[in-house]
DNA sequence: GATGAATGAGCCTTCATTCAT
DNA sequence: TATGAATGAAGGCTCATTCAT
């Protein structure tokens, strides 16, 4: 797995040499912020590990395989102040949802956007940029794709924020598709289709790229990714 | 979702609301097959509809997600019935992802070999029988592909076995793109970051069929993919 | 633990290296008896594999924490058989204790009645039957003992039966001391106490053995308890 | 049985027989103790009634047969209870374990270890100590019996630590016995024999007397056994 | 702001028991 | 005679959630 995925996850500390009975647990916040003299900071840091240590573990191991306890011990904090917070796991994970479509989906969108040229120009702006991103820091892009993945099917909040996520890219890139098909840009017909296959190639290859981990070569594989996208597998002759 | 995937799961009888009288119990496997006579029979029968309640409840809610009470309940069986014919929830999705293994990954890395031609060729096959494979009968190719994202960094006997079924078609394709490199079929220089392409491809895009259910064309997402994968986005001039 | 004592719990058969899905069970009852040719023969075979097998578990894990399935295994049946046989757990023990009753207690009580002499002389061959006998057949006494310690205080058939069974020890122990007192051969003045401690000396001693198993030798510490019994920890100047 | 054993566990409040309407419930706690005021103090009471509770159903119906329903019914808490302070059913009886061993064998061993005078006097003092000990709270002493009985041939930790406790005893008494030998005091050649029937008197006459309960005197039994121990059942002449 | 205590629902698993064959 | 299939109740354990402090 890429050292970055386990940054926090961890640190956990791992309940001393078995004692007969649970003692009260000594304090420890001082690991990895210096001393949060406010209590605004104090707040922030905390949100900030519990955030971290939230994407961490439901990264690699999924959201219903994480139990609240985990994440806070992860974060040196208590399964309370998770509560204190962020009121429930439920909301834990769809404020998480939050931060990653501001960190990730909105500039990817933003940047695409911005792009000027043709449609495939777009498209490759969107692996390249996507990709990067992933590399990264790829906890927020694959805390998405995963969810998205463990939520299928389901009709609560969490998958209707996800389907509202995706959607918003499904559409930034059919039209983009629509119009480069206009322009004889595109070779395809089927609109729909290609921007999911664009989806599609780009989680895909996340996955892949966690499933993997140090057996892969992360930058290779962008390019592997886009090369092909855009000219195909077989040598231009 | 896909009307195939539900077939199984929307049998469950649902308790039958609080009879008032205990009278006798309506016997709830008479629903289907008609008469297990045998006891191989029955035994067959059983471990069929578990199975295939399993395979249906696994893919769409995860397994960790799933309760071995909702699968005997959409078997017509109880909990205890799992565990006379798998010994726990690990055996039973081990067996599940042997079944699958047996029909779609070998018959798959089968067809691949006896395909006669380029490289092009074979992974062009490749791509054209595991999707036609997965539209036809999804519940096991999904049931691999969720797994495998399911139990990523785990270290249990489930995720060794994912492992070396997904380590079987990397080989497979990695022999076939070196192959095809040294012939000049195949223009890329990283063959492992291409096998990877290959498979993360493929697993996308039947995650994002299953996705978008009916918002998508199986067919035309299937040949889009493979058409792009050969030929690139990019219109051949 | 002494070898006698495990002479059937070890021949269990343990379930060969992990099947997918459990299969149907090869029948194998040839193990020890050749052929039992007639029905009468088939079930008196049967019943002494299932008493055997129950009295080696029943033993050395208790009952509670002894499964019909275990025994069944042990005995190479299946746990219908026992049903067959005994009608329920319980009355599978019931029938265990009868056993243990006219093969241990019966014969010791019998033996004490006919020996001649004076109380102690009726004591100390009490102790010497019954050690030789529990070290010769551990099972029936220890089942009768170790049963007589796991159902304490509670209010069914089972622990009735034991307290009967103990009565009949304790009323023959007191005659006896009853008589001794009046003759001048017994120097306590308490005769239920000094009854209690034989019994809580014999009973002690026996799972003494059974705890220690290879560690001690069984005669000399059979040895050691009637002589000190008798004569007293002191040497006798 | 003695009075004293069901101290603790006929407290039990017994779940208040379906009340009508869904009322304020009463706080269970509030029976014995007046105000547990800081968290500390309420740590402490629940792991006294949760121990208490634990003793009590142990040595009553055994660990086998005791679920953690019903220790925490007796403890008025519930079983999630167990689990915050204890972390398993084991952890449970091994935590009693080191309680009895720290309440009733170290001070056995140490007091043991102070007298002066021969080794009778020291076996003497051991009988009657133990055994004093025992009838004033005799919970601990019969659960490290009782447990020592019920864990037999196995393999586990608790089976481990029992094996160490019980080590620690043998090993005091062989000391003592090997040097009354060598200084005539004992008239046994079999040390290891004399200190297994020690132990095993001692263990026997406990379990006796929680067996005949009210039906003997525990002072006259405790006499009667060391008596006789030390000069035989004979009248000396 | 954060914790430790406690709960209760639900989960996986075991097991005595029943029954058709 | 004996088995294999199946059940249902109960047990140990986990975990999201609440709350007083």
């Amino acid at each position: 797995m890429p050292a970055l995925l386990k940054a926090t996850a961890s640190k956990r500390p791992k309940a001393a040499a078995t004692p007969v009975v649970r003692g009260t647990k000594t304090k420890k916040r001082s690991s990895k912020s210096p001393k949060p003299a406010t209590n605004l900071e104090l707040r922030e840091d905390s949100i900030r590990r519990l955030s971290e240590a939230s994407f961490a573990l439901f990264v690699a191991k999924g959201y219903h395989a994480t139990s609240l306890d985990e994440i806070a011990r992860a974060a040196g904090l208590t399964k309370g102040s998770i509560y204190f917070y962020f009121n429930s796991k439920q909301r834990l994970l769809l404020g998480l949802l939050e931060d990653a479509r501001e960190a990730v989906v909105s500039p990817l969108l933003d940047h695409v956007h911005k792009i000027e040229g043709s449609a495939t120009d777009k498209i490759a702006g969107f692996f390249r940029f996507s990709s990067l991103n992933g590399i990264e820091q790829p906890q927020k892009l694959l805390c998405l794709i995963k969810t998205s993945i463990e939520f299928r099917d389901r009709d609560d909040a969490i998958s209707k924020r996800i389907v509202e996520i995706y959607d918003e890219i499904y559409s930034a890139l059919e039209t983009i598709l629509e119009a480069g098909k206009k322009r004889g840009e595109i070779a395809s017909t089927s609109t729909k289709e290609l921007a999911s296959m664009i989806v599609a190639t780009n989680d895909g290859m996340m996955l892949e790229w966690h499933r993997r981990g140090a057996n892969i070569d992360g930058r290779k594989l962008v390019r592997t990714v886009w090369t092909t996208f855009l000219h195909g597998i077989e040598p231009s002759n």
